[in-house]
DNA sequence: CATCTATTCAATAATTATGTTGAATAGTTG
DNA sequence: CAACTATTCAACATAATTATTGAATAGATG
């Protein structure tokens, strides 16, 4: 009785991250915050969700030790507490992106409706750049590359694609990327590259899969995008 | 507003999976599986709970694809469908046991009860077992041990060990595993063989951890038993 | 120290999860 | 094909989760 009384809590300790990642609007944020610290407000706007239901799930979320909280100012800057956490999200999407037919379908929906017709793996693009002159884009906000990305990208956040298209070469092929592989901002920069007969192709992986490979050397064989 | 349609979508598939996991006993049922196949009713003995109740988590987890069901003369055996589940298990626990202060606490509280002085990790094994001889033991039931174990463990159910304690040698350090951290089968072994004066230590990595450390080399460092 | 404001708390209503019991089902076995 | 049985379904009561609104709070800033 007192064995099964300890395995009773630990699994209900354990469940208490488990659940805590067990909301849609939850698991976004924590792919929000991989990318860099925001807060509250800004949060919200990310996520499209009322603040005050924001401050609630991210109290779940700190509550279960996946983020913490820091004063800067007159704001609470939420961040991820720890690469495990980066970790146990991988290895949510890894299965979700492998076992679940319906995201399959979805995504590759939503590409067709983008016209999005190439997209290419971390894996290819590091033996791509060995090969040939390859210009790699992060078209993240600024501050998001500020705080971290792919070694020798450069940044042309999408909101100044337009402005700053003139600049980019077309003889050699542009790879752009974003927050990953939920992210359709690198997908909308492939589109208004394409249209302007540049050489491009999104890549899905973004700087966190990045950084986990750098820990982690395996996994990243994802299947490439559809017609 | 389809962009933003996309991945709400995508990101309630993704919480079908965790939440899946983000019930106790449906994290208990995962952890059984990941020894080997077992049917509903067995499960439904080994969690403690009603065999309707086992069903319906069961199909809960088969909705998210993290088992599958197949049928065996009449019992239908339910498994683990795929590694990255146990990825997926690893990364939860690995993040629970590192942020988690209570779980640290529950299991040192219960190793002091039961007076579990010394633990060893996978990694202190392998080297170990280079510089001495050291007979391993698996206590799992048999037909776990028979489903994989750890090369070179030699298979001695915990309900055999008083039994077969007089075949084992005094002057070998044995070491003793189960089905991982949560299982207390190992800890119980050890008590029984420290009590006739055998050199005894539990690890408390199982078969399962060995398994995803063949694949993925790092990680393996948890912290050491306490008094 | 008073003002201002980002964040959190409280209360609510709607929705969803949980565990149980007892009946139904599907599939095997003699 | 009839009897049997492991599993699943249905219905229920209880409990937990969710998103919202509006009020409270804590802390910075002038």
């Amino acid at each position: 009785m007192s064995s099964s009384s300890l395995k009773e809590q630990v699994y209900r300790e354990l469940s208490r991250v488990t659940h805590a990642i067990s909301n849609p609007k939850r698991m976004e944020l924590i792919d929000v915050l991989s990318q860099k610290s925001f807060s509250v407000e800004e949060l919200s706007r990310e996520i499209l969700m009322s603040v005050a239901s924001t401050s609630q799930h991210l109290q779940v979320l700190k509550a279960a030790r996946l983020v913490e909280a820091e004063r800067s100012g007159n704001f609470i800057m939420y961040s991820i507490s720890d690469d495990s956490v980066l970790h146990l999200v991988f290895a949510v999407k890894e299965l979700g992106f492998r076992k679940i037919a319906e995201i399959e379908r979805l995504i590759s929906d939503y590409k067709a409706g983008k016209q999005i017709l190439e997209s290419i793996t971390l894996d290819e693009l590091l033996v791509k750049a060995k090969q040939e002159k390859v210009l790699l884009i992060d078209v993240r906000p600024e501050e998001e590359y500020r705080a971290g990305h792919i070694p020798d990208a450069v940044s042309i956040p999408l909101a100044q694609l337009k402005k700053r298209m003139a600049g980019l070469p077309k003889g050699k092929t542009i790879v752009a990327y974003c927050r990953g592989p939920l992210c359709v901002m690198a997908a909308d920069a492939v589109k208004i590259l394409n249209e302007k007969k540049f050489k491009v192709l999104r890549m899905e992986d973004g700087y966190v899969e990045w950084k986990l490979k750098q820990q982690y050397p395996r996994n990243s064989k994802r299947k490439r995008g559809a017609a």
